[in-house]
DNA sequence: TGTACATCAGTGAACGCGCGTTCACTGATGTAC
DNA sequence: TGTACATCAGTGAACGCGCGTTCACTGATGTAC
């Protein structure tokens, strides 16, 4: 599996065998949901016999692992480009920015952003290797409050009573960042990232339905008011 | 199927059949997910053969969708005594009260949470049945909120600027309250919500894996912080 | 540059299992006179 | 109160379909001398 040689034409035919199962994957996520998500079909699709994709994936778990991952690296990678689009002092355009990157990418792939935050797939357990790409998009965020903070747009507020243990939970989180920031802006941040994540999944799954029609600006008017309270100017 | 006449002998053995085949199917929800929710297994149980489940519900769907409405009645009955447990002019301590009671709920019931809250079943369409029994729980925080700008517990802050559709969505979801509060307060009010629910999906659904620890504390925590938000003190 | 061997891709059949839904039927429970 | 008929619950077999995974095999592509 591991090539220590330049690429064959067999390497590379390989290389797009694989791109190739991921992308009709994640067409039949799109069309029908992670649960229903055949090996068989996909096979079928490809044009090759159902267990020729064995050659590839060693199971289905596996093949749903590497869409999960592509899928946060999907994410990632819209949040990261939308928030170096903007000036790095200008805080709260960056917020908003990451914040319709989020919901941008979650109307873009409704199922793929089900896979990642919605239910979790029944049978299924996430492996380590998703750990990185899954903390892409969030770390764009703490980057963002630190940088904040050092510009004095985000103020630290009188620091609510937290127990000890979630102290020490921020304060590894803190280990993590360069620059950091205190732990009442972390709390702010984790609850403004609750709140754009819950938005967004309300939305997806329908729970605005008859409440709210004019989404686009419900959520623009909604995620400035979060960006106040992050920058603690609530 | 509409019974005029005083329930028979015949008519009792089949509401508790009705009940028995539901109960299964929510310990088939909690153990394997609403994906993998089998009328042939659900029939097994109840030790019947599966045709005669038929006999109770017309469809699989329509079993999902009693097991819904049941599960939006659990959460929805499980806030409304928590909010009344507390004084009615408690506004801050009501908004903790219905925090605890919606995680208290998700914890005990993750599956459904997922089924009411997670991705959308495959295949599956939520009937009209399902809107009231949804409307129970945040019905609930719209009269506290109400109450809480009644009593000048919440305060109306400066609208921010909004959309004439979000500003006329709010007319209409102000409508079906009595009394009322005006638009900064539904909208907080809905951030506020949108913000447990995501936390809770947070914790749920592994989000905060390898960043909290101490989920009861973190939640604590989050949820003072978010009515003060709320209450326009933040 | 040519040959022998090893690696890999893809086939086709099979295993063993699951599912939702329909249908003709038996036997028990209710209803109307 | 008793009988004739209608309603309902549950059976058992079947239809038609799906799935993930394994395995022995063929034929093509690569590697080493």
């Amino acid at each position: 599996m591991d090539i220590a040689h330049a690429p064959t034409a067999r390497d590379r035919v390989r290389a797009e065998l694989v791109e190739e199962i991921k992308a009709i994957g994640r067409r039949h996520l799109a069309q029908h949901g992670a649960p229903a998500l055949s090996l068989r079909a996909i096979a079928r699709e490809a044009g090759m016999v159902s267990s020729a994709v064995y050659r590839y994936f060693p199971s289905r778990n596996e093949l749903i692992t590497a869409l999960i991952i592509d899928a946060y690296d999907s994410i990632g990678t819209a949040v990261e480009q939308a928030d170096a689009k903007r000036r790095r002092p200008d805080v709260n355009g960056r917020w908003l920015a990451i914040c319709r990157a989020v919901r941008g990418w979650a109307l873009a792939n409704p199922n793929e952003w089900a896979l990642l935050f919605g239910s979790p797939v029944p049978g299924y357990a996430a492996p380590i290797d998703t750990v990185d790409p899954a903390a892409r998009a969030p770390l764009v965020l703490l980057r963002l409050v630190a940088d904040g903070v050092a510009a004095g747009e985000i103020i630290e507020d009188r620091t609510a009573t937290m127990s000890r243990a979630v102290r020490s939970d921020f304060a590894a989180l803190r280990a993590s960042m360069r620059p950091s920031a205190p732990d009442s802006v972390l709390a702010r941040a984790l609850a403004a990232w609750a709140q754009l994540f819950g938005s967004v999944s309300f939305e997806l799954f329908g729970h605005l339905h008859n409440v709210i029609t004019d989404y686009d600006g419900y959520f623009e008017m909604q995620m400035r008011a979060a960006g106040a309270v992050l920058a603690g100017r609530g």
